[in-house]
RNA sequence: AGGCGCGUAGCUCAGAGGUUAGAGCGCCUGCUUGACACGCAGGAGGUCGGUGGUUCGAGUCCACCCGUGCCUACCA
């Protein structure tokens, strides 16, 4: 176990320069190098969240990403071959956004490709337009840099990854992926194309989907509406001449192709069947009844506007109600021509008057300005109530959502909703709870997933279209490119049968314009990490994976696609388990967010408490649970760290003379750290990092402050050599022990102290077992246990008597006690001869005076005064 | 509106039905002790959110309520 010969003890350890210094040398020796020649069996694999690279790494980041590393340096230490690649999501929105401002850049898709364009030395004020292909190529040279960073970050706090499986989203290999699965959901029919009111940014101009929605509080107002029932209609049976709605959407009435009421609404059912004009522009619209209208809500009676949420896109479709579209794909209105089908109006001079002044306008300033022309009018009925409501938004968007007609491609998903409920209870959650917003959200789904965005930096969809003799596209039957293509951009590349220059001409071809949107790449993370489906050895390796850590903010995105991709290629689950984390939390418990100005820096954060310390923080969030952000926390960890350095220190500074464990106190010792072995490795194979930090963390104190305090003067020698030989092999078991429980917590300092002692690195020594503890003791007859655990606890309990008597008396601690008289129960009594020396040399009493007797009494007689 | 968390010392959190509810930080009092002053020893500090219930026994289980955070939803 020890080696003399081959210690190496430092004057003064410390943790200064520890990460420069294992970093470098992990890289070299390559303990984290994934072994691919290992069966599945023996393999565990991470699908790793691939942090999106444009924007900063925040600390977050670190607490969620530490999570990962324990779990995989357990498994490591177990004995498995951890496949943990490290990826980066350059793939998307957010890389554009970030390489428009930082090289002040447009992209013009309708430009072509300058092989020697330079981006100019500072962004200019006037943005420079750029074709797509120089557009990603900045993208990608950016991604570059800030990927480099990223290494750095992770490499310092200890990540145990291995450094040669980095993956990006954008990488040929993963768009070779993406495309590869697209088009076999396409060949399977599972990924369609069609024409359809969907969700849209007016700003990005772009389709979004539904998990990308947030909802925001908006001020709004309710206007009161009044829609005229035509003269010449039977109108008593209503029996006033107007019907009045409430929409916070004014602006929409030119959209407007029905009114809606509850079938049972008693106040309605007369006007079922019959005819309403619009206000202003005179169109005829029927009144409909629909489950769905509430009667509670407004005035009872609704509008139905194409479109201004998703449940006109239903009343839309179940009534079978024409299409009647106003906001155009940049959220202005458009120029519409009253008077000819679907926009007839019964005064169309008059329709058209007024809509002429709200074309072009903004969906806000027509809302205002529509207003005006209804109060004239008279058809506002009352003035605009203010209220607050929820409004949806893109997520990463300013303005509201619209609902927008245009050609999208869909993954399949609502006839498959019971199939993934199902995969989620097969799914192994950590904690168990967060299984209940997967199913949340898919009971919440509402369509099927739209992949396609209509941007620049991004997977491309790999189809062309022909084009007919007289220039129509033929979207129904998409020319799709041989596999072994893969991967392509329909923009420049050339389907088969065709010449370039055919590209837009009649009976030439058209490529797809858009791309996909991020998730739909991020969602075949397994696929592109295990291989699939070029490298069928590594994938059978290492798929289905083990584990896919996330936060849990991105459930119903990254993990039920991930979720809905496998299921769908492969009839499995992508993986057996998923740990969610939680958040950081500012000091006033609210996430923590860029926006507010309280993200600080993660490099200087390892710097100022060292990676080991920032580890322990993070490592003390339970799965799951919302933490706090807590420097004290950090700076506690250090503290451990150094008492570890300390503590080996000791315990290898006097090794000799090694022997058997044989004292009642070390055996008692060395029971207590097998039983906390069994627990730790117990809560650990359950995802309960945090449970085995604590522990740990708490026995290494008790062992520090009791069990070294105890065994120190034994352990020099000064009760014989057999005493300090048993005391020594307890010691350098326990340290050893302890180190291989704090090694996936602290890599450093742990691995720092492994090398003082021992060849190789602890972080692919064999994870502790209690047998091997147990092993080192001889007797583990119950009555030696009882006998050997009440020692150890009469040894403490005297200890905590002496030194408060002490304390209290304010005696230094170099002053000896002359005697302590000590009154127990006999079998209390009988243990002192097992404990005495070593109570002796820890308390610095000369005399102990025992007597049978009630009740318990430890009392300090007195102190020999110095000379 | 429905669902899921959380509520324990000033703060951050452990407590897996069973002695007198714990730890760290902070605070107070001592102490340069031969691993460690980036340290050591000791002390003060609690109606376990509330009300009922189950139980020999409840911080722990059940019901309802309050506060708080999040997820979801077709709120005109």
């Amino acid at each position: 176990m020890l080696d003399p010969t081959r210690l190496r003890l430092p004057e003064k350890p410390a943790l200064e320069g520890l990460e420069s210094k294992w970093g470098p040398a992990w890289d070299a020796s390559g303990v984290y190098r994934f072994d691919r020649s290992r069966p599945r069996a023996e393999v565990y694999s991470i699908d790793t969240p691939p942090p999106t690279v444009s924007g900063s790494l925040h600390v977050g980041h670190v607490f969620s990403f530490t999570h990962t590393d324990l779990v995989a340096r357990f498994q490591r230490m177990r004995g498995k071959a951890v496949f943990y690649p490290m990826g980066w999501d350059d793939n998307g929105l957010p890389t554009e956004r970030r390489v428009q401002n930082y090289y002040g850049v447009r992209c013009d898709p309708s430009l072509t490709y300058d092989p020697s364009f330079q981006p100019p030395p500072s962004p200019p004020s006037r943005p420079v337009s750029i074709s797509r292909p120089n557009f990603v190529e900045l993208c990608g040279r950016l991604t570059v840099e800030d990927e480099k960073a990223f290494e750095h970050l992770w490499r310092y706090l200890g990540l145990s990854v291995d450094w040669s499986m980095t993956y990006a989203t954008i990488s040929k290999s993963s768009q070779r992926v993406s495309q590869l699965s697209f088009l076999d959901l396409l060949r399977r029919g599972l990924a369609y194309q069609v024409e359809a009111p969907t969700l849209w940014d007016v700003d990005f101009r772009t389709a979004v989907a539904q998990a990308e929605l947030e909802d925001r509080e908006m001020a709004g107002a309710y206007h009161r509406i009044a829609f005229r029932i035509p003269a010449g209609d039977d109108v008593a049976a209503y029996g006033r001449p107007a019907v009045e709605i409430e929409t916070t959407r004014p602006e929409l009435i030119p959209a407007c192709v029905a009114l809606v009421a509850h079938p049972d609404d008693a106040r309605y059912r007369p006007l079922f069947g019959r005819e309403v004009e619009t206000p202003l522009f005179g169109v005829r619209v029927p009144v409909k009844p629909h489950p769905l209208a509430d009667p509670s809500k407004g005035s009872g009676i609704a509008m139905i506007c194409t479109f201004g949420d998703i449940t006109d896109v239903t009343w839309w479709r179940e009534l079978s109600l024409p299409v009647r579209a106003v906001i155009q794909a940049d959220g202005t209105l458009r120029p519409t021509t009253w008077g000819e089908p679907p926009w007839t109006s019964i005064d169309p001079d008059r329709a058209q008057r007024f809509y002429a002044d709200l074309a072009g306008l903004s969906a806000a300033k027509a809302r205002v300005r529509i207003v005006e022309q209804l109060r004239e009018a008279g058809a506002l009925v009352g003035e605009p109530r203010p209220i607050t409501h929820a409004v949806k938004f893109y997520e990463k968007g300013d303005r509201p959502l619209e609902i927008v007609t245009s050609r999208q491609w869909f993954i399949k998903t609502i006839e498959f909703r019971d199939a993934l409920l199902a995969r989620g209870a097969e799914l192994r959650w950590h904690p168990g709870y967060m299984q209940a917003r997967y199913e949340n959200w898919a009971h919440g789904l509402n369509g099927d997933w739209c992949i396609s965005r209509q941007r620049f930096f991004g997977v491309p969809f790999p189809v062309w279209y022909a084009v007919d003799e007289v220039g129509r596209v033929q979207y129904e039957r998409p020319i799709v490119p041989d596999a072994a293509q893969l991967p392509i951009d329909p923009s420049s590349d050339v389907p088969a049968g065709y010449r370039a220059d055919q590209r837009g001409q009649i009976g030439g071809f058209v490529g797809d314009p858009d791309v996909m949107d991020t998730w739909a790449t991020s969602s075949l993370t397994p696929q592109i990490v295990c291989g699939w489906p070029d490298d069928r050895d590594l994938f059978d390796r290492t798929f289905p994976m083990d584990l896919r850590p996330q936060a849990h903010d991105i459930i119903r995105t990254w993990l039920f696609d991930t979720v809905l991709r496998s299921h769908l290629e492969f009839d499995a689950l992508p993986w057996k388990n998923a740990a969610l984390s939680g958040w950081i939390l500012d000091p006033d418990r609210k996430k923590m967010s860029k926006s507010k100005g309280n993200v600080v820096t993660p490099l200087a954060l390892l710097e100022e408490h060292g990676s080991d310390g920032v580890r322990y923080w993070a490592a003390s969030g339970r799965p799951g649970a919302d933490t706090a952000f807590d420097t004290n926390q950090m700076r506690v960890g250090r503290r451990l760290a150094i008492k570890i350095l300390n503590a080996s220190k000791f315990v290898l500074g006097s090794a000799e003379p090694q022997g058997t464990i044989h004292q009642p106190v070390d055996r008692a010792m060395i029971r207590s750290l097998a039983a906390l072995v069994e627990e730790s490795t117990e809560a650990f194979e359950d995802y309960d990092y945090a449970r085995v930090l604590q522990r740990t963390e708490s026995f290494f104190w008790r062992f520090c402050d009791d069990y070294l305090e105890l065994v120190k003067g034994r352990r020099y020698g000064e009760h014989g050599g057999d005493a300090a030989g048993s005391a020594n092999a307890a010691l350098v078991a326990a340290l050893s022990t302890l180190l291989r429980l704090f090694a996936p917590f602290l890599p450093f300092v742990t691995e720092e102290v492994w090398s003082w002692w021992r060849d190789g690195s602890v972080h692919v020594a064999a994870w502790p077992t209690g047998a091997e503890l147990l092993a080192l003791v001889a007797d583990h007859s119950e009555p030696t246990r009882q006998l050997d655990d009440r020692a150890y606890q009469w040894a403490t309990d005297v200890l905590f008597e002496v030194r408060k008597q002490r304390s209290e008396a304010k005696q230094p601690l170099k002053v000896p006690v002359t005697s302590v008289s000590i009154t127990a129960h006999d079998t209390t009594v009988g243990l002192m001869p097992i404990v005495e020396q070593d109570l002796k040399s820890a308390l610095r009493v000369k005399r102990f005076d025992v007597r049978v007797g009630e009740p318990r009494a430890i009392v300090v007689d007195g102190y020999e005064p110095l000379s």
